[in-house]
DNA sequence: GAACAAGCGGAACCATGTTCCGCTAGAAAC
DNA sequence: GTTTCTAGCGGAACATGGTTCCGCTTGTTC
């Protein structure tokens, strides 16, 4: 994997990379058809590879959740800025961007239960928190919610709300969110 | 188990009795060491009682989770129209009663996940919407709370608040209740 | 084309919920 | 007290899901 010696090669195995695509290209059709709770033999068999390479390539079934969802959460993250440059005030950004995230977190069946449950928090919440941060100390600064928000509480809070969304049962999951954003606001 | 003929005998077998008790100290002992999760073997065992007792007796893990709960909820039921009667305000009342129940919640390790997996559900909400829609209902005639808010969801939304409460990492359940009712006063 | 190890497949292992069935032992009948 | 019947019991066995292991395959380099 690793040759240093005559001529730094540092790249995989042609198989390997191709591996590599075929399990995240069979990982995100599996999550959108039966949810991220899909089976990793289903996965396995999707791609055409055995489990061994699955976990060769990621260690542990959370970490493929993780690479197929890594570009989302990028763009989740790239639109905290945006919003707070273009939107009318800090906390129109900030209900528009939990919104953003929302929207994310309930299309993507069992995700929200799977971010409570595994460690996905760890990359999840650590590319997120900050960005929640800063929109939260900007619409703190400009006096519109209450002081003392912390980014983690209201980013997990939210992605608990989205837990269920989906399930024809008479639960909103972004009324709730819209009712907790509501809630933020300095009486 | 039902003889009906020659004195109307309707009880079980005295060893189903003890054993019917036996599991619930057992379950409830073992939610409160190990969270609602632990494995029904280890109930089985703490009870002196083979897997196929617990079985018979709850068709399905989750019954017996709702059989060592029920009590708890039924007074959190009771607790409704006591508070509605005594509390300053509805919005008041709305505000202690959830406080109530997310109280239950969080302090039963698991329970808040295995209300949305499973079926539980089923008498958990069945139970508690009737109250919880009538102190809406009083909340809204007092015209405290926006209009529509529907019962189930905002317990569904509170129950899923309460997950993951009690891990130290910084996520704070009541306090995101706490904004979620706040979210709900008519502006 | 030989040699080496990166990488592979999938059987095997572990943990959990649930089912099944042969045996045990309450309790009614005498 | 004994017999008889069957409710009820124990726990092996099955299903499903994640994860580990290891002998074999094959890409890559020289």
């Amino acid at each position: 994997m690793f040759r240093l010696a005559r001529g730094v090669t540092v790249t995989k195995r042609a198989d390997a990379r191709r591996n590599e695509k075929a399990l995240l290209d069979a990982a995100a059709a599996a999550f959108v058809e039966s949810g991220v709770d899909a089976p990793v033999r289903d996965i396995a068999a999707r791609a055409g590879v055995g489990v061994g390479t699955i976990y060769r390539h990621f260690p542990a079934r959370n970490d493929l959740i993780v690479a197929v969802f890594r570009h989302q959460v990028e763009e989740c993250a790239a639109a905290g800025p945006e919003l707070l440059a273009t939107s009318a005030s800090p906390h129109a950004a900030l209900g528009r961007w939990i919104e953003i995230f929302a929207d994310f977190l309930v299309t993507k069946h069992g995700l929200p239960e799977a971010l409570n449950a595994g460690d996905l928090h760890a990359y999840f919440l650590e590319r997120l928190v900050p960005v929640c941060a800063e929109i939260l100390d900007a619409a703190t600064a400009a006096g519109q919610i209450v002081p003392g928000v912390n980014p983690v509480g209201l980013l997990r809070g939210v992605g608990n709300l989205c837990i269920g969304a989906g399930r024809d049962d008479g639960y909103d999951a972004r009324q709730m969110i819209g009712f907790l954003v509501e809630g933020l606001r300095k009486a």
